[in-house]
DNA sequence: AACAATGATGTTAGCGGTAACATATCCGCA
DNA sequence: TGCGGATATGTTACCGCTAACATCATTGTT
């Protein structure tokens, strides 16, 4: 018999179950969700039925009916990046000990497919929305509004929230890191990073950091972007062209740990001194980071606690519960061992 | 106003948009979906009614009388290796193409986890469900079976498919590595990996390499287990901790990369000659490796072509069409810069 | 001019559950 | 012994949409 040929054959339904059980459908509703009293006799009865017959529910229809529907839409811009597989992580570490469950969708960093993936995660009519980023077409910022659902938007913190947000300012991990950098006595500086111009977030960070250069009257003295590839060689390839180019340079500021990572291993295999020569730093606290050699100085994106709170907000919202609607975590730099102090 | 007491304002209803475009709601149902004949006049009126009201389709309701649902249930064991999300991107990519969406569910490696996940999954009645490994509990695989929808169960193939299959023996790729190490002269064997009993697919790849070993009347000398943290620096500790207790040994061949690459860092950085003193091998091809100061050797899981392939299996199915319900594929050994040849 | 074929729209009856209400059934206690 | 109040079960009316069929113009054909 070959599955591909079976033909249709109707799923079972509350119905079945409740002839086989010898009850109404009402009650044996009942007993699949614990609600309401029911006998012993009759859970019973109603229990064996379904497990004989197999019978799964058909959330559909009882979504329809309850008006409820457990599903959280959780929408991030890759799953490439370790950061968004991690703050989905931590958010379904949260939702599991709830009815909840996260639906997760990707945009790829594009407006467009953001706003496609959340009107059709609307039109399922979840109980929230998760979402990376405050930047978003009008049309998806509409959508948001009137979806009458909690909405959090995650990550970013500098902007203006729909609803409730939980981040890091990413303007201030940028200056902060600046204004360490400075006090440490380096001053000729160069930049790496990726020539997304929609990734919202390393555009502040580099924008926080440029500013605080600027109000010590220092610019970034060279730069370099790349797109698409293994992180770890772009750096490497980066690092290596950027230091040939300006060997001048005493600081590398890199926009994630991971190409800061393979400037760290290029700086290393050819023999410069590091934080001596140069100094280096990244953005994120990759796991990663820690089985180098050394530390990459670095300033904790906090994923970890972001997709928790964030998953907390939805589980509290849902309960009825009233919650801060604004969350900012204030990461602090770690020193590792690239920067000099 | 504070959002959080927003009264709940009645959703939007296609009655809403059939009043406002002055048709009737069916008609409105077919300009939404492009669906039968509507005249362009017709069309125009409803689309704008629509958009002017904000309309967001139900879903809900529209699944339920259609008996359709373009959801893809992806069931995975993890978000923390990177395995997985990289499988997710191209199941993705392949779905962007059609009308299908996939929806993940994760299992933390746990049966019983993956048999709720599923559960909760076949309830919402998606079009299809790829589904990683072929371990599952009895429950859960009759589930499958009386889905009646397409399931494709990915990365692994030794075991008995409930439909259809997509991925690499792993027992064969542990063969394959074996019998290569062996053929280079390694004779005197370690082994590092994770203590997760639950990974099928760590577990047939020591046992297709113990095997190979045996047949060569070699048998692994000495090995190590580790859980949790990271994998990079796990890697590394373990190295240390196997090589000062086994110092002759020759080879080392590691579970996964990740860990792998920590060994190769540990070796670098104490200057033990690779792959003349020692010769390491991996297991996934991640792309981190290609950043590192000498390639390590490994063998591709093809999770890029598994979840391009399992989404097209689904995608094609969900058409009517007829396709292959085994897909083998045969990664090569990369033997990089630390196994000989 | 009569009529089939076609195109454009409307009407009706569910899809499979659940909320809300109605109806037994049983028990203790005055 | 009868009655109020739990406790246990059933009945009814939707939830918002779409399949299937019905209706009504419009057009070309002979």
């Amino acid at each position: 018999m070959d599955p591909q040929h079976t033909p249709p054959k109707r799923m079972l339904t509350l119905r079945d179950v409740s002839e086989e059980a010898g009850v109404s459908e009402m009650t044996v509703s009942r007993v699949l969700r614990n609600r309401g009293d029911v006998s012993d006799a009759t859970r019973l009865k109603v229990n064996e039925a379904a497990k004989k017959l197999g019978y799964v529910p058909n959330k559909i229809a009882g979504a329809l009916a309850s008006q409820r529907v457990n599903l959280v839409a959780v929408i991030i811009p890759s799953m490439s990046n370790m950061v968004f597989p991690e703050v989905m992580t931590s958010i379904s570490e949260v939702l599991d000990e709830t009815p909840l469950q996260p639906v997760i969708g990707v945009t790829n960093y594009q407006p467009e497919k953001e706003e496609a993936v959340l009107f059709e995660m609307l039109s399922w009519r979840p109980s929230g929305v998760i979402i990376a980023g405050l930047e978003h077409t009008e049309a998806a910022r509409a959508m948001m509004r009137n979806a009458d659902v909690p909405i959090v938007e995650i990550m970013d913190l500098d902007g203006d929230p729909i609803d409730a947000i939980v981040g890091v300012s990413q303007r201030r991990a940028g200056r902060e890191m600046a204004e360490a950098i400075i006090a440490q006595g380096y001053r000729k500086i160069g930049f790496m990073g990726t020539n997304m111009p929609l990734d919202h977030r390393a555009r502040k960070r580099l924008e926080g950091f440029t500013e605080a250069l600027q109000k010590a009257g220092i610019k970034i003295q060279d730069q370099e972007f790349y797109s698409g590839g293994s992180a770890l060689v772009k750096g490497r390839e980066m690092t290596e062209a950027i230091l040939k180019r300006s060997p001048d340079l005493d600081f590398l500021y890199y926009s994630n740990d991971m190409i800061g990572a393979g400037g760290l291993l290029y700086c290393l295999a050819n023999g410069i001194d590091v934080p001596g020569k140069v100094g280096l730093a990244g953005f994120n606290g990759v796991e990663l980071l820690d089985g180098l050699p050394k530390q990459l100085a670095t300033m904790d994106a906090e994923r970890h606690k972001i997709g928790r709170i964030a998953a907390e907000i939805i589980a509290a919202r849902a309960n009825g519960q009233e919650v801060d609607l604004r969350v900012e975590l204030k990461p602090r730099l770690q020193f590792g061992d690239t920067l000099k102090r």
